[in-house]
RNA sequence: GCCCGGAUGGUGGAAGGGUAGACACGGAAGACUUAAAAUCUUCUGGCCUUUGGUCGUGCAGGUUCGAAUCCUGCUCCGGGCACCA
């Protein structure tokens, strides 16, 4: 019988479930081990390829760490609010629960089918009305602890989406999801406190085992900066003061005017009544400019003068106060001191509005600069800061500040408020009541979870609000303390909420008492590794280190952080094949017209965004689908073809997947071509886990073809009945021993690195070798299952079995290498003269140096290249290489 | 514009100062076969007339007995941030 991984695979995989073979316990005896993915949201068109690979490093990592004899704790679940199923729930009417289920239910088969080592028993649904309840009553104690707050704020609308969006959602004034148009606007919205923790959030990275890249993503993010605040009084209005931040307070001096944001709540108050018409055009304007243009804009400055005229703190002379789009009200104190000498933006302001630029700090050297000069340097023309260096010169201007009562040392932070509510249907309800006179009261513990009421329309309401608004019935009730009539808060949470703390709940999972136990939480965190794409590198992971600490500081978990090491898997591309044509409205797309006229990619090229011809018309790029493709011979190797249009050769681009290229590949198809251990295989063998890198359809055969070595390493595949072959017993031949022990040494050391494609390769090594001259001994054969198990679990399990082991392997002990074997008796040393190789020896492994020297001068080939010459130096590596010098 | 990564055969990648190209794909030849598939064996970085030589890790330099690896400058590709005062 051949190597058949669809009788094979179902079967170990039945095994497992039934015998809960990894169902994890706390068991104090044994040191745990907490591999986790991010969980997926369960999207209608299932797994794509991309998926199993972070899934199938940990699965790797879990089997490995369980025969290493780690408590092992490998979960996964749903992170199962969200968009895509309320969008169909608006185009189909088909309730958001209905489609959720039938994804789960998809996605876990496919899972399921990958043989991963899941402890399927802590299975978390975030939809689940079980955990719906705990994130409902996580944010009663951030509302508790007055981390949740309402406040009418400038928010991302998005009109597409027909919901606000977090800042971390907008990428270039488009919906992260979609890329739709993204509005400011000012609306009333629940937000969470982040900022109380930006400090915290920036230390902590400190202590993470994360890329270096996606620690800075998150410090650029928090955008911690160090300054001051200066306040200045404004002529004519006793009563107000207009405060700015500043990063360079050294530089007051040159201070030549103010900037408002448009927004700033002062404008209205301060602006000289000649000008108030000016005013209202240039702030009317600049919100209705989207993020988008007023950010295209960059290069332009616009602003208009308010008339009102500040009060400098030291000079006490009279600066004009402009307003100006280029100064953001959601940062600092959305009003700046103007330093044109020492800023660029200023600079450019000045220059087109004629204002004065004064130059306050010399370079180093003393030198006057070049302006703008926006450098550290020695302040000049500046009172009592002549002469002091840039860093000095602030600490004295603090202090100066300080002491006049004009401002003080100050932090901003770019890191705003989370902006926590949602105008949508799928989501968490808050557990919040609003009664009649305004306030905001909480639901009872006992009286969670808030479930969502059934609504007739899953649509946004006009004016921003949330499809719950109409169901009416849900939305008025009362106050089951006071009987009193009170209305349902109709905002959801984002679907960040339950990705919050999903990771705490698996250690606990069916705990009806609590979101999760003190004894499991002590026992299985921190999650000793996390793996997962960097997408999330700033969404997810910012908010789930957040609620982490505020979680710490209820003592509810014992750790500051909840993921000790971190790892972003790379992305499994496509490799897709364009050619162009000349039918930009797409008007014939799948038909055939004779006015079409393709073009090979040899005869396009890209001018930005736009594809030219040789002859200068626009085209647009077609794509061929990839089992759609025609291969011809070409001289080297085969070339891709259009399957009907002749002589048509396309280019091979290598692109991230998607529907739209035609280079979509589905899991389930390679499982039924190749098996699960194939697919885990070649995901793995495909390059290091955070290199991205294309799928390629024939680089699957290569492990498929291991597995089969592998499998013929045991089995006589012709014959039928007994097709076991020979295992002689014992340790055989020396050869076999020592290739044994080294492999178990490499294949152990990547393991620990996580470099899983030379781990494979290791094992190809083995499998060729291993019985080139005599038969498998027994030793070996054992040792090369246990090898092989946390790869290809199902063909390992199976020959496991085969060759007479009762249990199960997962939890069978990783086998150790014998360091004797690991030595060699006889290695090969490699000769160089001048650096280039010109010769090897073969030397006994305890040969001493001069041995080495002496057997290497007397090689033929080496007396050639010394030419009579005297070697002035010889250079010996142990055990590698010598290297003659003349 | 700023900040990170990265660049090695036809392709995915090994090697992290010490024999460049492990392992795999693709390609070529052969064996088996009536034939094909599958499998097995051999070869497969370029150039040169060879059993040998020479050049080769994006480009130009440097350090070193020795550089893909370290240093300096550049080119290109990918990612992040982008009026954050």
């Amino acid at each position: 019988m051949p190597y058949n991984p669809k009788s094979i695979e179902p079967k170990w995989q039945r095994f497992w479930k039934e015998n809960q073979t990894f169902r994890a316990e706390i068991d104090h005896a044994k040191p745990k081990y907490y591999v986790l993915d991010m969980f997926p949201y369960p999207s209608g068109d299932g797994l794509h390829v991309g998926h199993p690979e972070g899934y199938t490093a940990t699965d790797i990592l879990a089997r490995y760490k369980r025969m290493r004899g780690f408590n092992v704790l490998h979960p996964m679940g749903w992170d199962a609010f969200g968009l895509p199923a309320e969008q169909y729930a608006i185009k189909t009417g088909t309730h958001p629960r209905i489609t959720t289920k039938r994804n789960i239910e998809n996605f876990r088969r496919q899972i399921e089918s990958l043989g991963f080592s899941y402890d399927w028993s802590r299975e978390v649904d975030t939809t689940d009305p079980k955990y719906v309840k705990w994130t409902q009553w996580i944010f009663l104690k951030l509302f508790e602890m007055g981390l949740a707050y309402e406040a009418e704020v400038p928010v991302n609308w998005c009109p597409a989406l027909g919901t606000v969006l977090a800042n971390e959602e907008v990428i270039d004034g488009k919906s992260e999801v979609g890329g739709h148009p993204v509005v400011r606007l000012p609306m009333k919205q629940w937000m969470l406190r982040i900022t109380k923790y930006a400090d915290r959030l920036l230390e902590d990275l400190e202590t993470l085992d994360w890329p270096e890249a996606i620690k800075k993503q998150q410090r650029d993010w928090i955008g911690r900066s160090e300054g001051a605040r200066i306040r200045f009084a404004i002529e004519g209005h006793a009563d107000v003061t207009l405060e700015v931040f500043t990063t360079r307070p050294d530089t007051l001096f040159g201070a030549s005017y103010l900037v408002l944001a448009p927004e700033h709540p002062l404008v209205a108050q301060i602006a000289a009544s000649a000008k108030r018409a000016a005013i209202h055009q240039y702030v009317e304007e600049s919100a209705r400019k989207s993020e988008r243009v007023r950010m295209a804009d960059v290069k332009e400055k616009t602003g208009v003068d308010t008339g009102a005229r500040a009060i400098h703190p030291c000079t006490g002379e009279a600066l004009p106060i402009w307003i100006a789009d280029y100064v953001l009200a959601g940062y600092g104190t959305g009003a700046i001191m103007a330093v044109p000498a020492h800023d660029e933006r200023d600079f450019a302001f000045a220059q087109a509005f004629k204002l004065p630029i004064r130059c306050v700090v010399h370079s180093s050297d003393g030198k006057e600069p070049e302006l703008p000069f926006p450098l550290p340097g020695i302040s000049a023309n500046s009172q009592f800061l002549n002469g002091l260096d840039t860093a000095k010169a602030k600490t004295e201007m603090n202090r100066w500040l300080e002491a006049n009562h004009c401002g003080e040392a100050a932090i901003t932070y770019k890191l705003r408020d989370w902006l926590f509510s949602r105008q949508r249907y799928w989501g968490e309800p808050f557990p919040l009541l609003k009664q009649s006179d305004g306030s905001v009261t909480t639901v009872a513990i006992e009286d969670l979870p808030i479930l969502l009421p059934e609504v007739e329309d899953y649509r946004p309401k006009e004016g921003g609000k949330s499809p719950l608004e109409a169901a009416t019935q849900w939305l008025q009730t009362h106050n089951p303390k006071t009987g009193a009539p009170v209305l349902r808060e109709t905002n959801t949470m984002p679907q960040w909420a339950g990705s919050c703390w999903y990771f705490l709940r698996f250690c606990d999972p069916q705990n009806e008492n609590a979101a999760w136990s003190q004894e499991a939480e002590r026992y299985w965190m921190p999650v000793d590794l996390y793996i997962g794409g960097a997408e999330h590198a700033v969404l997810h992971l910012l908010y789930a280190r957040f609620w982490h600490k505020v979680f710490y500081d209820l003592g509810l978990v014992h750790t500051k952080e909840p993921f000790q090491k971190l790892v972003n898997q790379g992305m499994i591309l496509g490799f897709s094949y364009r050619y162009y044509d000349n039918d930009l409205d797409d008007r014939y797309v799948g038909k055939h017209d004779a006015s079409v006229r393709v073009f090979p990619y040899t005869e396009v090229r890209l001018d930005g965004e736009r594809a030219l011809a040789r002859d200068g018309q626009e085209v647009k790029a077609r794509w061929v689908k990839l089992e759609d493709v025609y291969w011809v011979a070409g001289e080297k190797d085969r070339k891709p073809m259009h399957p009907r249009i002749d002589e048509l050769e396309l280019e091979e681009v290598v692109e991230k997947m998607s529907k739209s290229r035609g280079n979509v590949i589905n899991p389930d198809q390679v499982i039924e071509e190749f098996g699960a251990d194939a697919m885990r295989l070649y995901e793995m063998f495909i390059g290091p886990l955070e290199k991205s890198a294309p799928w390629s359809t024939e680089g699957i055969q290569g492990v498929f073809r291991f597995l089969q070595k592998a499998y013929r390493l045991f089995f006589n595949e012709e014959t039928d009945g007994e097709p076991l072959k020979t295992i002689l017993d014992g340790v055989g031949a020396i050869e076999q021993q020592r290739l044994t022990a080294k492999t178990i040494a490499e294949v152990s050391a990547d393991l620990e690195a996580l470099q899983f494609n030379t781990a494979i390769s290791k094992l190809m090594v083995f499998v060729r070798d291993i019985a080139k001259d005599s038969a498998l001994p027994r030793a070996s054969a054992e040792t090369f299952l246990l090898l092989l198990a946390p790869f290809a679990p199902h063909l390992a399990e199976e020959l496991w079995q085969r060759i007479g082991q009762r249990d199960t392997l997962a939890y069978a002990a990783w086998p150790v290498a014998d360091p004797a074997l690991l030595v060699a008796d006889r290695i090969t040393i490699a000769i160089q003269v001048n650096g280039k190789r010109r010769d090897e020896i073969e030397v006994p492994a305890e040969a001493n140096d001069a041995e080495i020297e002496r057997i290497a001068l007397a090689s033929e080939r080496v007396q050639k290249f010394l030419d009579g010459k005297t070697p002035r130096k010889v250079i010996v590596v142990k055990g590698r290489l010598l290297n003659i010098v003349i």
